[in-house]
DNA sequence: AACTTTTGATAAGCTATTCTTATAACGCAC
DNA sequence: GTGCGTTATAAGAATAGCTTATCAAAAGTT
């Protein structure tokens, strides 16, 4: 009942017709002329009626006519599909969704993306910037193809491929004391004005926890932060990469005692393939990326 | 270059898809299980991407997501195509023209039609009428599929099947003194008043051909024409199919000497297929009026 | 008109595709 | 682990699609 088409049959009828003969389209189509003799005549008898007149081949049937435009029609999607696809398949064109922490967004992303858009140009860039744990939610939920990141929880859902470590160290007013110092260890900081911050969640479960725990000044904004600092009203602790290159009043000074570093890394979902475009980003990443250190 | 996708192996995505899993897809499909594994994995190789999530059949990857409705979307074209080509194929839908002389217009081709489209409604209908001359000429020129006429002059291009033959006669008043009369000839028309017709270039070349030559009173109008008759001023000659039936004024005479004919048949290209609706009008007209006889 | 050239049809055989059966490997539940 | 349900792999059969060789028919040449 259903009767089914063929691409090539379609094709060959198409190029008879263009040629004006069976031989000019077979020496065109690279192939023998009872081969395309055959096929016709198959495609003929499945249809159940001829699509060229006999004894003048190059000359459509009434039915041929009708026939023809469909078949170019159909050729035509086809066609278009298949280098869609393909085009899809090598990443070459799509959608890709990502998100990062902040600090990788603003002093690694654009360096990241500009190789990878110098690549694949015609793909279509999401970034999110978002702090660690809803980066992870954000891949977790299929929001965003990929997530770079500090691991928030254990997920089994999540695969995470590490990257770098990011060292840990405190912030301060270039006029304070501690400024100039090469490492800290954190007990010198216990009399300190702490103001926490998104990145210090870092410090739970480490031996300088005490400093977050007893701790109720809070400032989520990084440019309030700053600010905040500059001012020299308190000092906090953030990731080297979190730490503005060129700021000119504060001191990053890494953290000794305990060392603490934050584990930057992608994320992934577990037992899902990445699309075309991700996996492209991800190449880039892992190049650009991997074992980098920050400075 | 190209990437050539068929159709069946589109079909197995999707009904994996539907089904969960490469087996029930099999079951469903009338194919063993290998079949499709293959079949799929063949088309995955050939686009360069996975399109399900392996170790867990049924799940697609995104790239297979981005795949899925734009597979559904070809199939279905294609087999839109496919069942309206094989409806057209099979005469049920499509555009049927054809041209016939009025007198076979009005009353042979009520019941044609009436029988055709009982057996094929789907199929639009467009008839004209014209005379011999002109129905020829628009087979000629591809104007309509079909004609219904006398063969007008000799045309290698054109290809005649006969129908049937229609006796001309003389068309009188009733109360004429020929009416009644079960045979005349041509001679006993001498002193008539003679209104041409349309047909009367049937005349022409025949023994009776000064009737018309001889005459320059014209009405080419049926309806005027047969107004004229039963006025009473004149006489006339017509085929017995041109004759209206029911006509209480009129009386149809048959011409013995000489007797003369025209022939109806079917007028069609030569060295040319008719489209399927034609064809399927023709195998009815051939069934019906084949050896008819005019009354 | 005979001859060559061009074109399409047919037959036989080869190859690649596509399917099947049989069997092994894997993942998952118990 | 064992057992069940599923997928992957291997080997072989069926088929679809192609090629070469050859013939027949039509069209163009001399």
């Amino acid at each position: 009942m259903a009767l089914e088409l063929k691409i090539q049959p379609l094709r060959y009828v198409v190029a008879v017709w263009e040629e004006g003969s069976i031989h000019g389209a077979a020496r065109q189509l690279h192939r023998s002329q009872p081969a395309l003799s055959m096929a016709i005549r198959d495609l003929e008898e499945r249809l159940g009626q001829p699509l060229f007149e006999k004894n003048q081949k190059g000359l459509l049937t009434p039915y041929g006519e009708y026939c023809l435009p469909r078949f170019q029609e159909l050729i035509r999607q086809h066609d278009r599909l298949g280098s869609d696809l393909q085009r899809v398949a090598q990443g070459k064109e799509g959608r890709l969704t990502l998100a990062t922490v902040p600090s990788v967004a603003s002093r690694l992303m654009p360096d990241c993306l500009a190789a990878f858009i110098a690549e694949y140009p015609n793909i279509n860039i999401n970034l999110h910037d978002e702090n660690a744990e809803f980066v992870c939610r954000m891949v977790a939920n299929g929001e965003v193809d990929l997530g770079i990141s500090s691991v928030w929880a254990q997920d089994e859902h999540l695969n995470y491929t590490h990257l770098f470590e990011d060292n840990i160290g405190v912030v301060v007013h270039r006029d304070h004391p501690l400024a100039n110092r090469d490492d800290l260890q954190w007990q010198e900081l216990k009399n300190e004005r702490f103001i926490a911050n998104g990145t210090s969640r870092l410090l739970q479960n480490t031996a300088a926890a005490s400093l977050v725990d007893n701790n109720d000044f809070y400032i989520s904004n990084m440019i309030s932060l700053l600010a905040m600092l500059e001012a020299g009203s308190g000092i906090t602790t953030l990731p080297r990469l979190a730490f503005p290159v060129d700021n000119q009043k504060l001191c990053f000074v890494p953290l000794s005692e305990p060392k603490l570093v934050r584990q930057i890394g992608i994320i992934k979902l577990a037992n899902r393939a990445l699309s075309p475009p991700a996996q492209a980003l991800e190449r880039v990443i892992m190049k650009k990326l991997k074992g980098a250190i920050a400075s």
